[in-house]
DNA sequence: CAGGGTGCTACGGAATTCGTAGCAACTCGC
DNA sequence: GCGAGTTGCTACGAATTCCGTAGCACCCTG
């Protein structure tokens, strides 16, 4: 199975280690945009982002969150379960306005 | 093979037809991002999109093209090639500051 | 002990993506 | 007309990724 993409190393798609590029691996994997997505209103349980995600295998659940691990953009809290780490807080703000472009998008397209 | 996320219709992972899912589902497909990115600078030929994407297969490239054009975010100009709409480009702006801020991920993480 | 929660893994099959080869159409120079 | 070059795009078998179901080990409460 692929490893989690690096800053600074080759990813699938780019051998340059960009910054962009390494982000861009990242979020076009299945469901990753969508697990950030799903913990914007706070931290989850295993088994609550599951749910949350429309019943997502917990294989792939499980690879995604490593992989965001070790982005440093999910942590897990021991008493609270999956949550954005203020690094993947600051993702999920970037990432806003696209969801307001969408409801437009919808409208238009 | 999938169909292309329209909103309104239920998508791979959400029957909602949520913009926001449909948007998830469109972008969680693998290059899909990073050939809007690659069209930032203008227009570009179906081969020159495929060496600027690492040389992807023709096969892959095609079926993200049709999604986005059926997205209404790229048009094929036939004096130019693959180009950006006014409704890419909204979204390739909205997208911008996720660039910025990869920049400070990969100092930090 | 039973019952419920937690995170997580195994495994076989389905869907997606890849890599290579090549087609049909068009344009250019000759 | 005849190549040589471009264009967008397709076929097809193999590799990779993802899915769905089942279930393990652990902890806590009753």
């Amino acid at each position: 199975m692929a490893r989690s993409p690096r800053t600074g190393s080759a990813v699938r798609g780019s051998r340059t280690g960009r910054p962009i590029m390494v982000l861009l691996d990242l979020l076009g994997r299945r469901w990753t945009l969508r697990i950030v997505w799903e913990l914007r209103g706070g931290p989850l349980t295993f088994r609550a982002l599951r749910e949350a995600c429309d019943g997502l295998s917990p294989t792939v659940l499980n690879t995604r969150l490593k992989e965001l691990r070790d982005s440093g953009l999910v942590a897990l809290n021991e008493a609270e379960g999956y949550a954005l780490t203020p690094l993947g807080q600051e993702l999920l703000e970037r990432f806003l306005p696209l969801v307001e472009w969408s409801e437009r998008w919808a409208r238009r397209g």
